[in-house]
DNA sequence: GATAATTTTTAGCTTTGCCTAAAATAAAAG
DNA sequence: CTTTTATTTTAGGCAAAGCTAAAAATTATC
C-alpha cells in the first residue's frame, strides 16, 4: 500500500463523505474541502493518475474500488481515535473531530492495529458510528431516530449525528449521553417533540434534537 | 503560538539535536534532515524570517530564544509519545522512533497536557531521556556509562543512548531493560569490557554495548 | 600570501497544491 | 431551440520544498 499526502486522503474523504460508491459533482466536493473548483479538477485529476478515483470530465468524480478501500481505512483511523481521545484521555465528544483529523493520517498498519486492541476492539466510536474493520467491512449502523418509535417504548441512546457543536452542548447541558435508557412518554402531534422519561424525571426534545438522536429499544 | 510546516518542525529538531543553542553548519543541518545543502539554506532564510533562527550567511545558524521553545515542546510530543506507543500498545522501543517522529507534528497543546497526565505526568521516556516540561524545564539527563563504575558497585539501568536498532537488539536478546539491577563484577583492563552479576548469574558487556548504556548507584 | 580544496550560496528547474480570471461545457429558462 | 445561467475546466500565478550545477566565499595548504 502505497503512502499519500494529507491532501490526497482528504479528498479521498470527502468523496466516500459525500458519495460513498456513487459519484459526486466537483462543486460539491470543493465545498466539502473547502477549495476551489479549479483547485478540484487538477487534485482530482492527480488522484485519478494513482487509480484512486474514475473522472469523467463536466460530470463527477467516483471512487475506484481501491480508493474505497484507502477511504475506508482513514475512516478506521479516524473513529479510533476519536475512541482513544474520548475514552482514555478524556475528551468531550465535541472537541474530538478537528484532532482525529490530524490523527487520521498517522500512516502506521501497526499503529492502528495495536490501538484498536488498545481500545478493546471497538465497533462503534463515541457517537455510535461504525468503525470499518481491518478488512474493510463494516460494522451496523445503529438505531432510528428517536422519532420513529412509538409512545411506551423503553429505549437506549446508542448514537447521534455530528449536528455541530452547539447540537453537542445541547446534549451535554441536557445531560444526554450513549447508553442512557428512556422511556417514551409522549410523542407530539402538533410539533413532533418528544417526551422522554427516566426514573429522575421527565423532558421534553425538540422535533429538531430527535431527529439527530438515535436509539434502539431495549 | 503559531502553526508551523513538517518541514519546519525537522529543521528546527535538527538544530537543537546537533548544536541546542549553539550554532551550526549548513552541512551538519544537511545531513541530519537527509537534504541538500542549498535546500537547507533557502530552508533557513525561510525559518529566519520567523524569528527561530539568527543565520550568519557562510558561518552558521543558530536557534532564537523562540526557536528554542519550539524545538523543546516537538521534544516533549515526541517523548509522550514514544512513552504512549510503549507504556500503552507495547510497542518494542526500537520500533517507536519513527512513529513518533510522526505524532510529534500533531497540534493541540490540549492533546499534549491529557497524554501527559494519562501516562502518568512521566519525567522520563521509555529510553530514560528527559521529557521537557510544559515551561520547558528539562529534568535532569540520569546515570553515568557502565564503564564509568567500579568493581563492586550495585547499579540500576536508568537510560540508554539510540545507537540504532542492532543495538537495542541486542539490548533484547541479552534481556536489559530500563530499571533492572546488577553488580558490577569485574572491570577489564585489557578492552573495558564490564562483567554484571545478577541473581540468574552473570554475563559480559562490550566496551561499546557499556558506553550506551547508563546507570546510577542502587 | 597565492593557490587549492571545501563549504555555502545563487540561479534556475520540478512537483504539489492552492489561487484568480477567462474560456468551455452543461443545464435551465424562455 | 435558442439564450441565459451555472458549473467545470484551462491557463497562468504563487509559495513551499526539494533538486542540480555554477558561482562565491571561506578554510586549508604549500
Amino acid at each position: 500500500m502505497k503512502t499519500h499526502t494529507e491532501s490526497e486522503e482528504n479528498y479521498i474523504k470527502a468523496l466516500y463523505h459525500l458519495g460513498g460508491e456513487q459519484p459526486v459533482s466537483n462543486g460539491d466536493l470543493a465545498q466539502r474541502v473547502g477549495a476551489k473548483g479549479s483547485s478540484v479538477t487538477q487534485a482530482v485529476k492527480r488522484l485519478g493518475q494513482k487509480d484512486l478515483v474514475n473522472v469523467v470530465p463536466y460530470k463527477g468524480v467516483q471512487l475506484t474500488p481501491q480508493g474505497i478501500r484507502l477511504a475506508k481505512s482513514i475512516l478506521r483511523k479516524h473513529r479510533l481515535w476519536e475512541t482513544f481521545l474520548v475514552d482514555k484521555l478524556g475528551f468531550g465528544w465535541d472537541e474530538v473531530h478537528p484532532l482525529a483529523e490530524q490523527l487520521e493520517h498517522i500512516q502506521s498498519e501497526e499503529l492502528v492495529d495495536r490501538l484498536f486492541q488498545f481500545l478493546g476492539s471497538p465497533k462503534h466510536d463515541p457517537h455510535g458510528d461504525p468503525i470499518p474493520e481491518r478488512d474493510g467491512q463494516m460494522p451496523p449502523v445503529l438505531g432510528q431516530p428517536i422519532g420513529a418509535f412509538t409512545a411506551g417504548a423503553e429505549i437506549r441512546i446508542v448514537r447521534v449525528e455530528d449536528a455541530g457543536s452547539e447540537f453537542f452542548d445541547q446534549l451535554d447541558t441536557m445531560n444526554i449521553n450513549l447508553g442512557n435508557t428512556y422511556e417514551i412518554r409522549t410523542i407530539s402531534a402538533f410539533d413532533a417533540s418528544v417526551e422522554l422519561g427516566s426514573p429522575t424525571g421527565s423532558f421534553w426534545l425538540s422535533q429538531s434534537m430527535c431527529a439527530n438522536i438515535y436509539a434502539v429499544q431495549s
